[in-house]
RNA sequence: GCCGGGAUGGCGGAAUUGGUAGACGCGCUGGACUCAAAAUCCAGUUUCUGAAAGGAAGUGGGGGUUCGAUUCCCCCUCCCGGCACCA
């Protein structure tokens, strides 16, 4: 064994034997409890980031845990191979997606088994490789057959300059990046996952995910958002003809306040109505500007123009004006809402503006209306009734919904109506890299889907995109194709697939990833699914973990996997963050300095003070502390930190530095205090290591060799034995507590703990010497999940056994924790004033006795009687004064 | 704007869920070792007051419940994530 810690040494030579004993293969069969925990697989940008190390840490730490706990573990990597960044970098570089991810994938293959992650890399699967995409494709075919896939319109950012659709990320304050231009909005034909369907599905098995977080579940059940409602009309004629204007509202009993009605441009009657009113066609116009991200229609300020169009109230038969806004969405519900302006607050807002009626239709007892006063009860379900509303004055909300409903009901006009703030999930994509949409367009047939023995549609991989549309739409060799159904000429379908589609089904595939006979081995995903760990960022909260649920449901209804629910337990884990540093440049512009490359000036508190560049000295600003991205050039290179310090320091330090799900701040000082703590750990076991070289069977002998290093390592011979085993223990026991609550910070401060025990309790003679190394074989086993592997070596050099793995998670020896006597706290109303000891056993007649007693609850009852006594078994007393 | 989180010493965080606030680590200060530095080890380190013993304040701000609140309730401020074409 090295006298000093070379985790270079050390890590290599773990990993080579993991390898050659393929440790991390996962059975297909075997009589132990199957345990499938599963990281997000990574999108291959080019290499590994500190969120990238965070997440798979954590995975690693409970798949080796799981594993040490008898479980068969499966614990597989992929890539999401197919995206947007390949394009670009495409463009940037004149390198095909295809060359360009490839190659990603082969780096970062390397990045990841360095942090010595215990994968199993037999299963890797590669989403834009057709033996993985066509099965997608296959299941395409099936939903379109069945209806749950159909065609339909949608809005899309448009670039006029680049003639391309925009994803939002793309336009930027309303402009697209890269022509500068104002975007528009244009409807375009998509094919859709009719998701809807499912909704109640989808809200209703939120329930049963008990090892979800909270959160999570109240932001998916909010985004699926079903409302209990009315959907109901106003009749109108025009041209002469009758028609309807319908609606959508959750709150039916102030639809006596109603003053106008307010449509999206895109709506028909909007439409109309411009054909002879050239400014209401202007304003139409402006609507078309500007992205589609709900975002930023939200915030926009709310505009409308009235149309010459009246429609009549359902109820009252009065006429109401119908105007234009330019915050309807014509993609949610009818594209038309019914305008209360005296409770509800936008239209509150827009009737001040344009000078329309309010008029009040529910009233709080006790409560005056007036504009001042409106925003504080303007829509109190709870304690509004209905007023200047005829027959339904008096009723409270949900009485005025029931009768209200009835009577639209009874004129044709209305019904109650279940609604869902869900949308169906639109899938094609004008690009290039990703999954083509397995779709024929025959002039005879319609859209004909591509026969079984047809796929996969491939992609071609030696295209490089120009920025102007998808190039597979200039490719006649791609779409020029024959109609399956009447063999006639057709056009392939050139849009792909979202590439939210193959993130939503990979974890079933790992588990069978070679199978060439269908999506999925029944058998095979029978054992293993669902998962039993999820773990991935909270920014995938809501999109990607309610599509993988919704698709797990399409499988199970096509009989490939069973069950209702994809994932069962699931860790959200928080961001990796970093300081900023910047250098204002002319025109408002920053250069962005990364933290590398600066020294942070302190005070004599250690307040920062100021910073300066390393290689100008000249002072930098100090900016706020932020998610590491490269547009903020403040993130910290993972293979760095693993080249200077090791895998296992990289590991420790992301375990130790915030609990898993909260935000993770990066500081070089704290990885250093991880080495630190390592290189302890190493030398304590080099200790180790030349007492037991001499007879361990010897008082004698381990004392005199313990002589050799002159002393012990650290720390005074202050515990006897005895206490130092029940703190063993009793830090072991939180550990484990801890470990349940996948809380790993302070599992890791419980071997640090651990270390400072043991290290405490100087080896003379064999009593000692065996408590130490009991504390030793308990840390090393506690480490081993976060440091694999100075936890392997030293447990095989201090002759433990060969493979840690194969040990058994340590157990807490209750005898060990037992004691006479406990100390409780005193308190006087509630402050700390001092302790007392008593026999464990002692009732609650002689604490009191023994508190009333003490000297300090003496001077603070100041001879009066104390008023009570609260006695907390096992913990405290508080005298009441 | 809507939905969901968060705020505790100079810093990251802990507090077994209503019972000793600040575990563990970083940083800082002092000391040992050294010709010196680094490394390592030892001691101290919430703030104010005090020579000390002690006392007082204190978990983003304001109110409330309780013998007792970082923890529960109400209101507010700031920061972060998501908002359907970034992944």
């Amino acid at each position: 064994m090295q006298q000093n810690y070379s985790p270079k040494d050390i890590e290599a030579a773990v990993q080579q034997q993991w390898e050659a004993a393929q440790t991390f293969r996962a059975a297909d069969t075997s009589d132990k409890p199957k345990y499938y925990c599963l990281s997000m697989f990574p999108y291959p940008s080019g290499k590994l980031h500190m969120g990238h190390v965070r997440n798979y840490t954590i995975g690693d730490v409970l798949s080796r845990y799981h594993h040490m706990k008898g479980y068969n573990v499966m614990q597989p990597m992929g890539w999401d191979a197919f995206g947007l960044p390949a394009e670009n970098a495409a463009m940037a570089n004149n390198v095909p997606p295809a060359a360009w991810t490839y190659s990603n994938i082969e780096y970062m293959k390397q990045q990841l088994k360095s942090l010595g992650l215990g994968v199993d890399w037999s299963r890797e699967v590669t989403t834009c490789k057709p033996d993985y995409y066509r099965w997608e494709q296959w299941l395409f075919t099936k939903l379109f057959k069945k209806g749950v896939i159909y065609k339909k319109t949608a809005t899309v950012n448009w670039d006029p300059v680049d003639n391309t659709v925009l994803a939002n990320e793309q336009v930027i304050d309303g402009r697209g990046w890269r022509s500068g231009v104002q975007v528009e909005k244009r409807e375009i034909p998509m094919y859709f996952f009719r998701i809807t369907q499912y909704a109640d599905e989808l809200l209703q098995d939120l329930d049963g995910l008990s090892g979800w977080p909270e959160q999570v579940k109240t932001m998916q059940a909010n985004w699926i958002g079903k409302s209990y409602g009315v959907r109901f009309a106003f009749p109108y004629e025009l041209d002469g003809k009758q028609d309807k204007l319908w609606v959508y509202t959750t709150r039916a009993d102030t639809i006596m306040g109603v003053t106008f009605v307010a449509v999206a441009a895109e709506h028909p009657l909007a439409t109309h109505a411009a054909k002879t009113n050239p400014a209401l066609a202007a304003f139409i116009e402006e609507c078309k500007h500007g992205g589609v991200a709900e975002a930023d229609i939200a915030t926009m300020e709310k505009k409308g123009m009235p149309t010459d169009i009246m429609v009549t109230h359902p109820l009252t038969g009065e006429q109401v004006p119908v105007w234009v806004g330019n915050y309807v969405l014509m993609s949610y519900g009818e594209g038309a809402v019914m305008a209360v302006p005296a409770h509800d607050e936008r239209d509150f807002g827009f009737a001040k503006k344009y000078c329309l009626p309010i008029k009040q239709s529910i009233a709080v007892k006790g409560q005056e209306f007036s504009d001042a006063a409106w925003q504080e009860w303007y829509g109190d379900k709870e304690n509004g009734v209905c007023v200047n509303s005829g027959k339904y004055d008096g009723l409270n909300h949900a009485q005025a919904v029931d009768a209200i409903a009835a009577d639209l009901n009874a004129k044709g006009l209305g019904e109650k109506k279940v609604q869902f703030r869900l949308r169906d999930w639109g899938i094609s994509r004008q690009r290039y890299w990703g999954c083509p949409i397995p779709i024929i367009h025959c002039p005879s047939c319609g859209d004909v889907s591509v026969p079984d023995d047809q796929l996969p549609v491939k992609l071609p991989e030696n295209v490089v995109p120009d920025g102007a549309g998808s190039p597979l739409a200039k490719m006649p060799e791609f779409y020029e194709c024959t109609c399956p159904q009447c063999g006639g000429k057709a056009r392939r379908e050139t849009d792909t697939m979202d590439t939210f589609v193959e993130s939503s089904w990979y974890y079933a595939r790992y588990a069978s990833p070679q199978c060439d006979t269908g999506m999925v081995d029944k058998v095979a995903a029978q054992k293993w699914l669902p998962v039993d760990q999820y773990i991935g960022g909270i920014e995938h909260a809501i999109l990607h973990l309610l599509y993988a649920r919704f698709f797990h449901k399409l499988m199970r209804d096509e009989g490939l996997v069973q069950g209702n629910e994809p994932f069962k337990n699931l860790l959200t884990q928080g961001m990796v963050v970093a300081p900023t540093f910047y250098r204002d440049l002319e025109g408002g512009k920053k250069l962005w300095i990364n933290p590398a490359d600066v020294d942070v000036e302190v005070d004599a508190k250690a307040r920062p003070v100021g910073a300066k560049l390393k290689s100008d000295g000249l002072p930098v600003v100090i900016g706020g502390t932020e998610k590491m991205s490269k547009s903020k050039n403040n993130g910290v290179d993972p293979q760095a930190i693993i080249d200077e310090y090791g895998a296992d320091t990289a590991r420790l330090f992301m375990m130790f530095a915030a609990p898993p799900d909260q935000q993770l701040e990066w500081s070089d000082a704290g990885v250093e205090g991880s080495f630190r703590f390592l290189k302890r750990v190493w030398n304590f076991g080099a200790f180790i290591q030349q007492i037991k070289k001499a007879n361990p069977q010897c008082d004698e002998d381990i004392q005199k060799a313990a002589g050799i290093y002159g002393k012990h390592i650290m720390g005074s011979p202050s515990h006897y034995p005895k206490v130092a085993r029940r703190e063993i223990h009793l830090i072991l026991r939180q550990a484990n507590y801890d470990l349940t609550k996948q809380q790993f910070n302070t599992v890791v401060s419980a071997a640090m703990k651990l270390l400072n025990t043991i290290g405490e309790l100087p080896p003379h003679g064999k009593e000692h010497f065996e408590i130490i190394l009991e504390g030793v074989s308990i840390l090393l086993r506690l480490l081993s999940p976060i440091t694999p592997h100075i936890a392997q070596t030293l447990w095989k050099e201090l002759g433990y056994g060969d493979n840690i793995l194969a040990a058994s998670w340590p157990q807490v020896d209750e005898s060990a924790l037992e004691q006479d006597e406990i100390e409780l706290v005193i308190q006087v109303n509630g402050k700390l004033r001092g302790s007392l000891r008593v026999a464990k056993d002692a009732d609650k007649a002689t604490i009191e006795q023994s508190a009333l007693a003490h000297e300090a609850v003496q001077k603070h009852l100041n001879g009066a009687a104390a008023k009570k006594v609260v006695v907390v078994p096992g913990r405290l007393v508080n005298v009441v004064a």
